[in-house]
DNA sequence: TTCCCGGCCGTTACCGCTAACATGCCATGG
DNA sequence: CCATGGCATGTTAGCGGTAACGGCCGGGAA
């Protein structure tokens, strides 16, 4: 922004005050110049704008929110930073928020609905433009901010529910059943699932009984399962994949619920000299970039997560073509990415 | 929070007022009963709080904040939320603010010096009570923000060079040195440099100057090097190490700038069958998760992360034994951890 | 010339909340 | 008995901006 260093020993935090003494204008056309609104002359403008970086200032928006009644941030709610898929929403959202003066601003809930309850709150007490929140799942609670606030609601990752307002996301039910259908497509009969140990994630839950449901249509079912919470993925991944090969030892798919711990079975099965695809097939779920780097490319889907961090953007910053702000659902299409651990027929 | 939904139909957002006539106490009754402060009455407090809950309110932190002087909110900026080490720093900070009430609030540079006096601006606007932020390394510009905010200001991750005020981190010069004589010393002596182009990612920079000084000290270089930029670090680690390799075959140590794409590396080298670590030796840099859960254990060292994350937060938070805000530097000892890939001698 | 209008800038009244002080009440002690 | 003091509550005056409106001035239209 300003390019000369600010004068040292500053007693107080500036104001608006202090640079239209230093321009000898009024307050008012300080604020027009900085906000750049109103007509105000050229070399007015310049003079302020001198004065303005000479000292250093920089506006308090704590005041103009209050003042103006507007506020330039977006909450953007995720249950977690450490698994890769929330920071490319986030991404999503960036971009598409970069030339709107809207900004996103990030609470984590590590999957805990209290935790939700609480940054909801937070955030909302910044009295914020807009709301992006993954899952439709939450508290009544939480539910009532939302119905409340008064400002467009967008509902992240998943479409399989009712939301408060808006959505976009993809049907993890429809997710699992399609991996679910692939996989029996290509022959494979004695399926094991490798999963998290975590009731909040309603995502992976859905993906799961979807893939079951699916499982069932063809009269099959889930032979066995494990489960893990907390650690390392891609080493829970090869545990689990040791643990339940042990166990059943004549599975011959392996669906992981996401890629981190398909890459760690993945890695178990090579090192092992397991035939993969042949004698056993493995997928898992996100299409995370991680997965192009293995020996081979475990299969995947893609959770459009980009996609999904642009469309919610584009709602709330009144970006789409139709301009709705409310009311929009959209449903993505996860594509399967069949790489090389499931069969070619 | 609230336990009831609360009533359908808002016209407009709630304030003080509309509390304290439901339930007939004056508005700073109110706002002493929410904000737990003064003397209030049971009886007074219950009803203010039955009230509040009815109505779902919600206060605004905006007016709070501006008729207080006072902001709950911390700015933490780092370079990037994609590469698993600021989550990392992230979980740090949050759990130490857990209950201080203060709130992290994170902005994203993308190793972008303007980006980052941009975010910088933006985040000094909403007049947080301190700062946190990755690197020594800024614009003039950003630097005078610094200097002038008037509050915490704590630089982290790195501590080869002259700190705004506060500083926690690891000295990465130092890192480069220590990996590179515990190479020396395990017998490697043609030894191979892969890293990322970014001309901004300074603490990269400063472990290699670190890695060639003690190479140099021992009279030997760096005998070939490989760079990338973008794209999925894991598969781009197995690409380099090919291109390395193929050009320059007679290398025996591959010092990775970092964990993905030496895992990248170890991937390729075992997919080839070469002996690691009796004819080529390997390392990467953070101490990642992720290494945790390969065939055999990369060489890394550890960053410190949660602990700078903890340590910057005690700063700002005046949680440290002694009190100080201010002028505090905390250099942490990086643990070299020598996992399967380098000799043992 | 008069009138009107648009460019430019200032004045006033808040935005919703809290610090600081004022007030009323009751118990207590001299 | 009244002064004293602590509790419980109310009143007042901003915090630092901005919306809305008003005033002044110069120039083109009537």
């Amino acid at each position: 922004m300003a390019k000369d260093p600010a004068p040292a020993l500053q007693r107080r935090t500036l104001t608006l005050r202090d640079v239209s003494d230093a321009s000898g204008v009024s307050e008012m056309t300080v604020s027009r110049v900085l906000r750049n609104r109103g007509d105000v002359s050229g070399p007015t403008r310049e003079r302020v704008l001198a004065a303005a970086r000479a000292l250093g200032y920089v506006p308090n928006r704590i005041a103009g929110a209050l003042a103006s009644q507007r506020v330039n941030l977006v909450a953007v709610i995720i249950p977690s930073l450490s698994n890769m898929v929330f920071p490319e929403v986030l991404t999503g959202v960036s971009e598409v928020l970069e030339d709107t003066g809207l900004q996103p601003v990030v609470g984590v809930t590590n999957y805990s609905p209290e935790r939700e309850e609480k940054v909801l709150y937070e955030m909302l007490s910044w009295r914020p433009s807009g709301i992006i929140i993954a899952g439709l799942e939450r508290s009544p609670a939480a539910r009532a901010m939302l119905e409340n606030a008064g400002i467009p609601i967008v509902e992240i990752m998943d479409v399989d529910g009712t939301p408060v307002d808006s959505a976009v996301g993809i049907s993890h039910r429809r997710a699992g059943r399609k991996m679910a259908e692939a996989i029996v497509q290509a022959g494979y009969r004695r399926i094991g699932f490798l999963g998290t140990m975590m009731p909040h994630d309603h995502r992976a839950r859905k993906r799961l009984e979807g893939f079951e449901a699916a499982l069932a249509a063809q009269g099959l079912q889930v032979e066995d399962r494990e489960f893990y919470s907390g650690g390392s993925a891609l080493l829970k991944g090869r545990e689990m994949t040791e643990a339940i090969m042990t166990r059943s030892p004549d599975l011959d798919f392996l669906y992981h619920s996401n890629d981190m711990i398909g890459a760690g079975g993945l890695l178990w099965c090579l090192n092992h000299g397991i035939d993969v695809p042949g004698k056993v097939g493995l997928a898992g779920f996100n299409g995370v970039e991680l997965v192009q780097g293995l020996p081979c490319r475990l299969a995947t889907m893609d959770a459009c997560r980009l996609e999904i961090g642009r469309r919610a953007a584009e709602i709330v910053a009144g970006k789409r073509p139709d301009g709705a702000t409310s009311g929009v659902v959209i449903e993505l299409e996860p594509k399967l990415e069949p790489g090389d651990t499931i069969r070619r027929i």
